[in-house]
Parts: structure tokens; C-alpha cells; sequence
DNA sequence: CGCAGATCATCTATATGATCTGCGGTGCTATAGT
């Protein structure tokens, strides 16, 4: 490899091109394994330079890249900020609001001899004629930007998610370039799995976000949480964020916050879009000091000087609350994250984690399968059966995953004539098996709610980052109450430490995720994370290492 | 699972507690109608 030669051609394409003096630490290191011809899955906070990673590598690369991208509004931001660049390429989009003659230009670009970005949400791929056009064009790179999403969407919310690996093989797998500022050690697992990257090169940077202070406040009842969140934004020192479960619950809180003289608006989903961009911009704008969201306010909103970030819900993993508490501090200022929560309120995203299949619809899909001789795609079935796409997506994601089915980039096809009562026992024991997966991830946010020992490190051990028993900066760390050191050379049980492989009796091969005093949480891939007493190993319950 | 709001039941109410019911997050796309 004449590595040498590639970082410096990286960075003179940085300077004259895009118009930057330097590459971030990381940067030049993925950069040179795609453009190598790597898979490659790159883990940097926001503003560690990410986008430059594949507007770099597409650049030398040239033909098309294909960036698949989950959010209209962010495929904008990103093409916007691409034709800001002295000299870049150009970037076009293709979605449901392009316009006739803007989608002829992009296709004459993507066809074209020139080096090209093209943005497309994962749904466009199962559009059979986009599909077929790019597969004949020159794509030379698929870049998976926010690719967290593959792991917490593609399941169930957004089917295509789970499709996009296909999408790769059929385009003769190009090098895959899967970003995400947030990835524990299974969701890295599920993103790669479902990608289909091959020996992926792994570039993880600054996962660790010392000026936020973490604090973490539990209540008896309902009232007082409302008090005490309202304080807490009231005393905020900055732009405030404070996330809600419930879209009801954002507008309840930002009357009050109104009434108590806060400049603060309500956000989430079900919002009319032209008022959803107008909070967005007055929050961009410095012109709010608090805007009260559910989930769907944070990605692609890009805001540098937040210095709270106030939860008045537990959220569904401890990945969503990384991501959530990472908006805060971008400019590298001190900041504090709060999460207010009451044992009730894990009730609410069980809830959520829940929901099964419909048998009439795991046999209704199952029958249109088994009847046609080609391979068939989401649209396809829904034509013939009359079922929402949504349900449709699902179903046939469980089906592949249980073997009853394959996937290719013509559609799904059947791979073993069972009975429809066979096909829905298959999907229901999927639809369990991830709902014991959310389940568990929920268990670790009860974990970190409830953690005797330094926040930082609970949080920091669940990304699989060894770091130091007590950080100095979270309500544990200031209260004294820092972990008893918990030595990692502490080797009774012949060496165990974070990611270590581990076998169970019962759960089959896990992957060691934290280790507290007498206690391990260990992650196993289909009955997500449990906590096992080391005492497990001396009775030979648990071992350690591959299994035999 | 837990909560809010509606409805019911009662010692016939300008009242109260019991019981029932429905709801709860994230976004793409295609299509019809102005």
C-alpha cells in the first residue's frame, strides 16, 4: 500500500477542493481504507468531520457515490453545504420531492463521466426503476450516513433500512461507508451484519464527552418531576433542550415554560412541516431558549452552544440517550445533561417495545410469497394482498431473518415451502426475540438510571470504552461516591473484561458489555442483555472464550 | 403498563368514587385534488 502517497493526495484534495487547512485525527485513516477499497464503519461525534470522510473519498474515488441518507431536510443540508465547497463535485438528490427537471439532471450527472454525489433516502432502492439505472451506472461508493438508524429503524419502522445490503451486493458490492456518531458494540454488530460489510475497517473517535455533565434524578411522583424538570430549564445557562416521551407532553411543557417567561416552542412528528422548519430555523437562530421535543427533534439540527440537555422521560436505549445528550457542547463548553425519571415511566417504552405481528397478515404475505415464481418486493406484495407497506416491510425482514425466505436485489422469494402456520410461528418467534432485545436495552437505561457508581463510566463501558472508575464530572463523582476501583487486572475468571467473549449454558455466545462488583452485563445476540452473577463461572454456567 | 378522560352507579347530586376505554414514537412515498 502506498499509504504515504494516498493521505497526501487526501489532503491536497481537502485544501483545494473542499477548502480545509488540515484532516481531524481519524479523518486521513478512513479515508485511506475506502478509498483503498475498504468497507469501513466510522464512529466520530458530531462535528469530528464525518461528511468530509466520504466527500473526500467520492472525490478520488469519482464515478457516482451513492449516499443514503435517512432525512429529506439532511440530504438538503448536506448538498447545500457541498455546492458551498470552492471546488467539490456536484450532488444531486433523488426523493419523492425532486422535481421532473431536477431528476433528469441528476440522472444525466449520475450517468455522466463526472465524480457526483447522489442523496437518496433507503426507500428510493426499492423503486425498481431507480434501483436498475443506478445498478447500470458507475457507483464506486455507497456511504450509510446517521447508519445507527439500520440497526434502530430497519427492524420494523423502516424496513428498507434492512434492504440496503442487498442494494450493495447487487451493485457488485462497492466499498460501504457506514457513519454514525453513536454505536455500542451490538449495534456495531447489527449495522455491519445488515450491511453486509466484509472485514470492515473500524474507526472509532472521541466517544467520550467530558465537558458534559451527567446527572440523573429519580422521582416518587408525577408532580414533582414537573417541578423539578421546570427548574432545571429555568436555571439553564443557554439554549436548552428537553426531550419528552410523548407529543402531548411537549406541548404541555413548553405552555409552562411560556408562562414562567422561557422563549420555548413544542416539536415533534405529527407538527405541520412548515411549522416544524420554522422552530427549527428560530432555534438555529438563537431566537428560542428552549424547544420541548420528542425523538424527532436532533438529527441534522446543528447548534453548537447548547449547554443543557434535560430528559423528563427515560428514552428507549442508552444509545438514543448518548445520541440525545451529544447535541449539547458541540463548541466544547461545559454543559449539563439531566434525566428526570419515575418507575413508571419504563412502562411506557415497553409499551413501545412491544407489538406483535398479526397473524392474518404474517399468513396473508406468506401466501402471496408462496404463490408467485419471482421474487417479489414490498410494493409487489402489497398489490396483490391489499396490506399496508409498513406491516408488508416487516413481515418479510422476519421472514428472511428466519430462514423461510431469501432476499435479493429483485426482491424476496421463498427459500423453504412451509405452511402458513409454520411461517407464523417463524415470524412470532422473531417478533420475540427483538422484543427480548428492546426489553433489554431498556433493562441497561434502567441500569445507568440507577447506577451506584460514576455515570460517565457506566455510559462509556456500554460504547466498550475502558475508562477510568470515576470521572469528576456527574452527580455520583461529585456526591464522592466514586466506584470502588474495579480493577480490569482483577483475574479470578482467567482475564474477563470488557468485550470478552463468553459462552452461557442457556443463552449461547454473548459478548461481556460491563462489568460491575459481582456482576457482569453480557450481551447475547438473540436474547439481548442480561446480568450474570460471576459466581457463574465457577459452576461452569458461564465460560469464557469461543465456543468449542 | 399507566394515565386521562368518559361513563357509570349511587343513599337520584349544584357530588364522588368506581369502572371502562383508548391511547402512547421515529419518516419515507405515492396519489388525489386544488
Amino acid at each position: 500500500m502506498n499509504a504515504p502517497a494516498t493521505l497526501e493526495q487526501s489532503a491536497r484534495t481537502a485544501r483545494e477542493v473542499f477548502g480545509w487547512d488540515d484532516l481531524l485525527p481519524g479523518q486521513a485513516e478512513a479515508i485511506d481504507a475506502v478509498v483503498g477499497g475498504r468497507d469501513t464503519l466510522v464512529v466520530f461525534p458530531t462535528g469530528a468531520g464525518k461528511s468530509a470522510v466520504y466527500q473526500i473519498a467520492g472525490c478520488e474515488l469519482g464515478g457516482t457515490t451513492l449516499v443514503i441518507s435517512p432525512l429529506l431536510a439532511l440530504q438538503r443540508d448536506q448538498i447545500d453545504s457541498i455546492d458551498a465547497a470552492p471546488d467539490a463535485p456536484a450532488a444531486v438528490a433523488l426523493n419523492s420531492r425532486t422535481s421532473a427537471s431536477a431528476r433528469k439532471a441528476a440522472w444525466a450527472a449520475i450517468e455522466g463521466d463526472d465524480a457526483v454525489y447522489a442523496f437518496l433516502a433507503p426507500e428510493q432502492l426499492a423503486n425498481a426503476e431507480v434501483f436498475e439505472r443506478l445498478a447500470r451506472s458507475d457507483v464506486r461508493l455507497v456511504v450509510v450516513d446517521e447508519a445507527h438508524c439500520v440497526s434502530a429503524w430497519g427492524h420494523d419502522f423502516r424496513p428498507d433500512y434492512a434492504r440496503i445490503g442487498d442494494a450493495v451486493e447487487a451493485l457488485g458490492h462497492p466499498p460501504v461507508l457506514a457513519l454514525t456518531a453513536t454505536a455500542s458494540a451490538p449495534v456495531r454488530d447489527d449495522i455491519v451484519a445488515s450491511l453486509g460489510m466484509r472485514d470492515p475497517h473500524l474507526e472509532v473517535r472521541g466517544m467520550d464527552r467530558p465537558e458534559i455533565h451527567m446527572a440523573v434524578r429519580r422521582h416518587e411522583h408525577d408532580a414533582d418531576k414537573r417541578r423539578a424538570v421546570l427548574a432545571d430549564v429555568q436555571d439553564a445557562e443557554g439554549p436548552a433542550l428537553l426531550y419528552v416521551a410523548t407529543r402531548k407532553g411537549t406541548e404541555l411543557y413548553a405552555d409552562e415554560l411560556g408562562e414562567l417567561g422561557l422563549r420555548a416552542a413544542a416539536y415533534h412528528g405529527a407538527m405541520a412541516q412548515k411549522r416544524r422548519d420554522e422552530v427549527h430555523s428560530a432555534w438555529s437562530a438563537g431566537e428560542l431558549d428552549v424547544v420541548v421535543a420528542t425523538s424527532a427533534f436532533g438529527m441534522g439540527v446543528d447548534k453548537s452552544d447548547v449547554r443543557l440537555v434535560v430528559h423528563a422521560d427515560v428514552t428507549e436505549s442508552l444509545d438514543a440517550y448518548a445520541q440525545e445528550i451529544g447535541r449539547a457542547a458541540r463548541d466544547g463548553q461545559p454543559a449539563r445533561a439531566i434525566l428526570h425519571y419515575r418507575a413508571e415511566d419504563f412502562s411506557l417504552r415497553s409499551f413501545f417495545a412491544g407489538g406483535h405481528t398479526k397473524r392474518a397478515d404474517i399468513a396473508g404475505v406468506w401466501d402471496v410469497l408462496r404463490r408467485s415464481r419471482k421474487p417479489l418486493r414490498t410494493k409487489d406484495v402489497a398489490e396483490r394482498s391489499g396490506r399496508p407497506a409498513r406491516v408488508i416491510g416487516r413481515v418479510l425482514n422476519q421472514l428472511v431473518a428466519s430462514g423461510l425466505a431469501v432476499s435479493g436485489a429483485e426482491g424476496v422469494s421463498v427459500q423453504k415451502k412451509v405452511s402458513a402456520g409454520d411461517a407464523v410461528a417463524a415470524v412470532r418467534e422473531r417478533d420475540e426475540a427483538e422484543e427480548r432485545i428492546r426489553a433489554s436495552r431498556i433493562e441497561i437505561m434502567r441500569g445507568y438510571a440507577e447506577t451506584t457508581h460514576c455515570r460517565r463510566r457506566a455510559l462509556l463501558e456500554y460504547f466498550g470504552v475502558e475508562s477510568p472508575a470515576s470521572c469528576g464530572s456527574c452527580d455520583r463523582c461529585d456526591h464522592g461516591v466514586g466506584a470502588p476501583v474495579e480493577a480490569t487486572d482483577a483475574n479470578d475468571d482467567g482475564g474477563i473484561r470488557i468485550d470478552s467473549t463468553v459462552q452461557h449454558a442457556e443463552f449461547g455466545t454473548g459478548t461481556v458489555m460491563g462489568i460491575e462488583d459481582d456482576r457482569l452485563t453480557v450481551f447475547f445476540p438473540e436474547h439481548g442483555y442480561k446480568i450474570l452473577a460471576r459466581a457463574a463461572f465457577e459452576n461452569g454456567i458461564l465460560e469464557l472464550g469461543e465456543a468449542a
